[in-house]
DNA sequence: CTTATCTCCGTAGTCGACTACGGAGTCAAG
DNA sequence: CTTGACTCCGTAGTCGACTACGGAGATAAG
């Protein structure tokens, strides 16, 4: 909705823009997780802000541990699968989402403690990061 | 706190345990992220519920994306560092992983609506993730 | 028209994180 | 005391995810 001009990039610019290496780019289009547009007559290629949001979801995902095959099978979800398979896909996904959402508060929780009382108390050497870690830690998936 | 009987594991039953390759475990030692307890006089070594803690808590940071390098950062911290030091990594990670769970959250949000939308629309080919990407994507870290 | 800077595409190399292998030593059960 | 399963330890191989290379063609600026 916001104003864009520079819809179509060269894959350099598009690159610039998702700060992900040209290379990477290509690669993941050799993978099919990216589509390659056409190229006009012994042309060169031109990607549009899809394209954009799509590298930046890869690279998203990737941060959050999900592997390209994964992220694969997440961005199918928005191309035309067909309905039901998405739907089951997608609630499938989202179990595996929540799981990570529930670890990373727990180890937010302990972090946030291990902070406040870092330099609070004196006598107790050992931090009570693993202490916490024992307790809490049976309940999610990995 | 809780009862616990089988304090000094072998590096095998550890692994079962921690439900990791016993060569992860080596590996794991050779790295730093474990230490190798004492071998006593060309004997075996003994492992216990704090090794096994360990393990777990390296499990399940590195399902959440985190570098061996960042867990090594993270387990500084509960190894007895110098407090202040200490702190400051650990508002940094803290940060981090208030970023991912951002992250996460957004993504749960769009898989959500994906999911409850996802038979209810017929006219709408594709399905609004790329969609809800474009919007709330730009805030967070990675 | 030239020159610099891309793009294209295939192939090869790197890096982090494992995973396997193999031979010598250890231990527990029978 | 043997046998089978396991440990120890060094080295080597694999796998996923990039990253680099190099030569031929395209395009834009001067």
């Amino acid at each position: 909705m916001s104003g864009s001009q520079n819809t179509s990039m060269t894959i350099g610019s598009l690159a610039k823009a998702a700060e992900i290496n040209v290379e990477t780019i290509r690669y993941y289009q050799r993978l099919g997780l990216m589509t390659e547009p056409e190229k006009p007559l012994g042309g060169i290629r031109r990607y549009d802000e899809d394209a954009l949001a799509r590298l930046r979801f890869i690279r998203r995902a990737r941060w959050l541990g999900f592997s390209l095959e994964e992220i694969g099978e997440l961005l199918k979800l928005e191309d035309g699968t067909h309905c039901d398979e998405a739907k089951a896909l997608g609630e499938r996904k989202l179990g595996n989402v929540r799981d990570k959402i529930r670890s990373l508060q727990q180890i937010e929780g302990v972090l946030d403690q291990l902070v406040e009382e870092c330099c609070t108390q004196k006598d107790n050497v050992t931090c009570p990061l693993i202490a916490s870690l024992h307790e809490g830690f049976e309940a999610v998936t990995p």
